[in-house]
DNA sequence: TCCAATAGTTGTACCTTGCAACCTTCCGAT
DNA sequence: ATCGGAAGGTTGCAAGGTACAACTATTGGA
């Protein structure tokens, strides 16, 4: 596993989950990957902050603000105060942000499906054996910083 | 291979990809993931137009021209025009862009390097098998559009 | 010879982001 | 209890990347 091909299926992954997700998706309406990222988050941990947020999308808690207020201006979250601590809101996902997120998700794995078609068995396998072991080590790795 | 680790995966990717190449590989200097995408086209195949260069970045070529001046003023690349046809450049990487591409994939490869090292070897060669499969299947995805 | 197609450039607008300054709320030290 | 600093969030501002539309220059065919 040589660089070049990392470099290679970098670019083809950001590239295509970009125009699977963005352009095909929802072609009428437009979504940036951040909100797509944020929704995914809220998905699965329901009630973190603002900050907390900004820290697992890796972005500054002012560009996290203007996310926010867009996704719930949107319907797609809502924000309370929390009364233990006034200063940060618990952030929410609605249905309907759910419903939106299940698609986005639905849309990546439909188009893995495709590719994996064309692989072989083997290559399969190969993959379901380490592509999540990838994405723990890179979590890890993350974490550990 | 449920969505959900799809989803998770594709994040991880872009966000680390960003911040390795970005944000520590070249801490003084500031590239896009454009810019080092136009490199490693260019390291491949040299001599190709605009034009080309804008398809295969699925940019916009207004993009890819200022995408390319930039470059051609930090001295990455040459573009000449085809003496057979004056209409178009010919994009060429100079040795200061051959270098910079070179150092932008060793940096993705060490931090490869550094996620399989925890991984058992059954993972690790699940991997070496299903990865390169996956990104030929997601090229041969593109090309049939 | 002229007109349409092709390659590239420039003006403009939009979106995303980070940084700095700011407001509000909380909490601990005095 | 109160004051000052820390923490969460917002807003003003600037910078960067992108698409779209209108433009120029060049080519090639009717």
């Amino acid at each position: 596993m040589e660089a070049d091909h990392l470099h290679h299926l970098l670019m083809d992954i950001v590239r295509t989950a970009e125009f699977t997700l963005l352009e095909q998706l929802f072609p009428e309406r437009s979504f940036s990957m951040s909100q797509l990222f944020a929704l995914h988050e809220l998905d699965h941990r329901t009630g973190i902050s603002q900050r907390e947020l900004a820290e697992r999308l890796g972005l500054e808690k002012s560009s996290v603000s203007r996310l926010v207020a867009g996704l719930e201006s949107d319907g797609l979250l809502v924000r309370q105060r929390d009364p233990d601590n006034r200063r940060l809101y618990r952030l929410e996902i609605t249905e309907a942000g759910r419903r939106l997120h299940r698609e986005a998700a639905a849309a990546l794995d439909r188009r893995f499906a495709r590719w994996t078609s064309v692989m072989s068995p083997a290559e399969r396998e190969g993959l379901a054996t380490g592509l999540p072991a990838l994405l723990r080590a890179m979590r890890d790795d993350r974490a550990a910083d």
